[in-house]
DNA sequence: CATCATAGTATGGTATTTTATGGTTGTCAA
DNA sequence: TTGACAACCATAAAATACCATACTATGATG
């Protein structure tokens, strides 16, 4: 199952939120019930997903040299970084305070699905990204808009 | 199996509509009963496809690479937007609110199968876009009709 | 041929469950 | 002892399951 949608959900004093429901299930088959959270290397957000998918990078990485650059990298900026959290039986997590600065999220976390990932975001630092990348995905792609001749 | 003809259907005050039962047949192999909706980028429509294009999709866009920047496309815009709607008993779903709005859409709801995907029209929008598209294909018969293969 | 029976479908309304959210208590360790 | 954190309890609103009815197409039967 996949990642999908934009759901907004409060965090409350303690740092709890609520993951959406339809993102707990995309993982209710793992054998971890929780989701792995980390600093987006791209973006001012935080990126998530599913310990399955985690287990498959490090499978990923494997294959790697282990002395090599990339290797080193891949350690230090993904796994020393990663954090797993389980869901509460209500299905709510407690997001780390130094992530939630990083996005620059106060009291308001938005979920935005992305398939085999998801991130969470400020709600005004993702409308600006958005927006940017809408213009950029129809610049990148002009066969989308109205094909004349 | 795929989505054909031109079926409409009633949208009562809570937003459920039946999905045609041909729809519905065409997911019947799925291991996800229901579909997914998005908006389309470039109709006032709603579209939507299998949960199962939607895996293809996350397979063939999914690079593992965390550091790349050209997921920036318009493929993570549609997970981002996209719904999943299970189908109920009777093969109803829920177009949430602002699916519906976007595409005009209020008392009727216009299935139209376009084989692998569908979309779901206001009855008057569609007629107008079909009468556009006819004069556009009218005017460029001619084009049309030298192509070989 | 007219009528009846049947099965699947669409649609409307109600009841129940789930979800998101807030608060309280208990526990362990610094 | 205090502070962090997990487990527990509570509730309103939203989502969904459930039940009932009407309609359609089809086929069987007298």
């Amino acid at each position: 199952m996949l990642f999908l949608g934009t759901i907004e959900n409060k965090i409350d004093a303690k740092g709890r939120v609520s993951v959406p429901s339809d993102f707990r299930m995309a993982t209710k088959n793992d054998d971890f019930q929780g989701v792995i959270l980390y600093h987006s290397f791209t973006h001012k957000c935080i990126e998530g997903c599913t310990m399955e998918r985690m287990e498959k990078l490090s499978d990923a990485t494997d294959n790697l040299d282990l002395f090599s650059e990339e290797n080193e990298n891949l350690n230090s900026l993904i796994f020393s970084d990663a954090r797993q959290l389980s869901f509460d039986v209500t299905g709510r997590i407690v997001i780390p305070a130094d992530l939630l600065e990083f996005a620059g999220i106060n009291g308001n976390a938005l979920f935005v699905g992305r398939g085999k990932t998801f991130q969470i975001w400020n709600k005004d630092e993702f409308e600006k990204y958005q927006k940017e990348t809408r213009e950029k995905a129809f610049k990148n792609r002009p066969s989308l808009s109205f094909k004349k001749d």
